[in-house]
DNA sequence: TTTTGTCAACGGGCAATCCCGTAGATCCTC
DNA sequence: GAGGATCTACGGGATTGCCCGTTGACAAAA
């Protein structure tokens, strides 16, 4: 029901939380790489808490943290605000930005044209 | 060189830039719609100039402000970031996520499947 | 000349973000 | 037990974003 929105650091923790799939404080900081104080990344976490976007489960004496929002639907907030703004809502020049300037496999570029394809499909029925 | 990063006023602020092309602080001002005193729109345009994003002209007693970043390449940044953090850099990923969840109109999917063929047919050269 | 209106400049205030040091609890080892 | 390691909780400091009121410059109108 919440629509998140993450400050600079907060998304950089959840990245972690993503693809790790959960953390403790200590792999958190470890998997960040960047210098950060312990006691920063717990911050981190428990505002990330305080916010219902992270939920956290006792692991021996530690806790462990887990994401409670899909990459997907951050991304796909975040989407929404490019596109308005940047784009002027049009997901075409947006995805003209998106494979120009990039490298993006032949293979991804398939799989791509391939989803158009199947919703166009789709839209003719 | 720079690498274009906005806050949410000045993305706002920007937005306006990109949409009519220049503004003066009470153009600009009047288009955000927004309830904002004018200086308050003043000190954004200001520090946007100090990072570089914006130029003015004198005109009259006032300065007209131009954007001197094209939404596309602050637009093509930001995308860089989400495909980075929420998409596991998965172009594809992303494009599902834009599709989906979003009214995106039959001829607009259409472009954007002829888009990425061209870019295939290139890539088959 | 006086008044009025518009403009940029300047400084201050408030809240959020970000970062860390210290304290207190708990467990493990000796 | 005593000491060390590891964890969370708590509080404070620095920075930044954000917003506005006031001031002084300037010109046009009265």
């Amino acid at each position: 029901m919440p629509a998140p929105r993450f400050t600079e650091r907060e998304i950089d923790v959840m990245q972690v939380l993503w693809q790790t799939g959960s953390a403790t404080v200590a792999e958190a900081r470890e998997a960040l790489g960047l210098d950060l104080a312990y006691t920063t990344v717990l911050w981190a976490l428990q505002t990330l808490e305080e916010k219902g976007h992270v939920r956290h489960e006792q692991e021996g004496r530690a806790y462990r943290y887990y994401a409670t929002v899909a990459p997907e639907a951050a991304g796909g907030r975040a989407l929404d605000r490019i596109l308005d703004k940047a784009f002027h809502g049009s997901a075409s020049v947006l995805l003209a930005q998106l494979v120009s300037e990039r490298d993006v496999s032949t293979e991804e570029l398939e799989a791509m044209r391939d989803l158009l394809d199947k919703r166009l499909a789709e839209r003719k029925k």
